[in-house]
DNA sequence: CTGCAGGCCCTTA
DNA sequence: TAAGGGCCTGCA
């Protein structure tokens, strides 16, 4: 099937950080999974193609790729606070959106994430998975995690698999930043990316270094808004592209 | 060789 | 309660 749609950009998206699964095939087209689907979509200006029908893309797609939820307001309420570098950074990646990930696979995929680069977090995954299919808690815990490469995040992933099957079967008393390895950072993705919080901001190296750029080191009113986390985002990739950009 | 990558834990003062 | 060292690993 074939949409057209606003603020939405399949290389944005994909190199936002937020989602380490994503794969370019080698025609252009994104083989993007989510739980036990996988889709294949493809990008020419705003025209989205989507293999799969129409009934599959509204009860299961359209979720994920956070359809409903409005962009253009996010982006004028942005665009109103007056920040420059706010300003920039929506324009720069207008076609960024925040999706409607897996929790499991999103608290997994930031424990790896720490003190971690985005080429070595995706090999980790990539091995931690079987046949694209992101492995459960009691999957992780029976699995030889030794190909993973996971270092010292290996007894995180397998302290947040118990906190998992607890959580599971429904003793809900411990919190995430309870699970050994979830600090303030991952606690943050893991609200904004797999629960859609969208005022949660992880402040992360990036986002230092913005503050200490581009601000002075004084924190800018957006990171405490309403859907700082979309803003959070936005600045992240805007940043990163800069500086790959900037330096050859 | 050292530094570093979207941090966090643990010890110390 | 704030600061700082150590940590798996791979790549530049």
């Amino acid at each position: 099937m074939r949409i057209q749609a606003d603020h939405f950009d399949m290389i944005q998206i994909a190199e936002s950080g937020q989602c380490f699964r994503w794969s370019r095939q080698e025609d252009g087209s994104w083989s993007i999974p989510f739980r036990d689907k996988c889709l294949i979509a493809e990008q020419k200006g705003d025209n989205l193609i989507f293999e799969c029908t129409e009934e599959e893309f509204d009860s299961y797609w359209k979720k994920y790729f956070d359809m409903e939820t409005d962009y253009g307001m996010m982006e004028k309420t942005g665009l109103s606070l007056k920040d420059p570098f706010l300003e920039r950074a929506l324009h720069f990646g207008s076609g960024i959106r925040i999706l409607r990930q897996d929790f499991w696979e999103t608290l997994i995929s930031f424990l790896i994430s720490q003190n971690n680069n985005i080429p070595r977090i995706r090999h980790s995954i990539e091995k931690l998975c079987d046949r694209e299919i992101f492995p459960s808690p009691g999957e992780i815990l029976m699995k030889d995690l030794t190909d993973c490469r996971l270092g010292y995040r290996e007894k995180y992933l397998r302290e947040a698999s118990k906190w998992m099957i607890e959580y599971e079967n429904g003793n809900q008393k411990s919190e995430l930043s309870g699970i050994m390895g979830v600090g303030p950072k991952v606690e943050a993705c893991v609200r904004l990316y797999g629960l859609h919080e969208l005022n949660f901001c992880p402040m992360d190296t990036w986002m230092k270094k913005i503050v200490a750029e581009d601000y002075h080191e004084i924190m800018p009113d957006w990171m405490h808004s309403k859907y700082a986390g979309y803003y959070q985002q936005v600045c992240f990739y805007y940043k990163r592209m800069a500086q790959a950009g900037g330096k050859k």
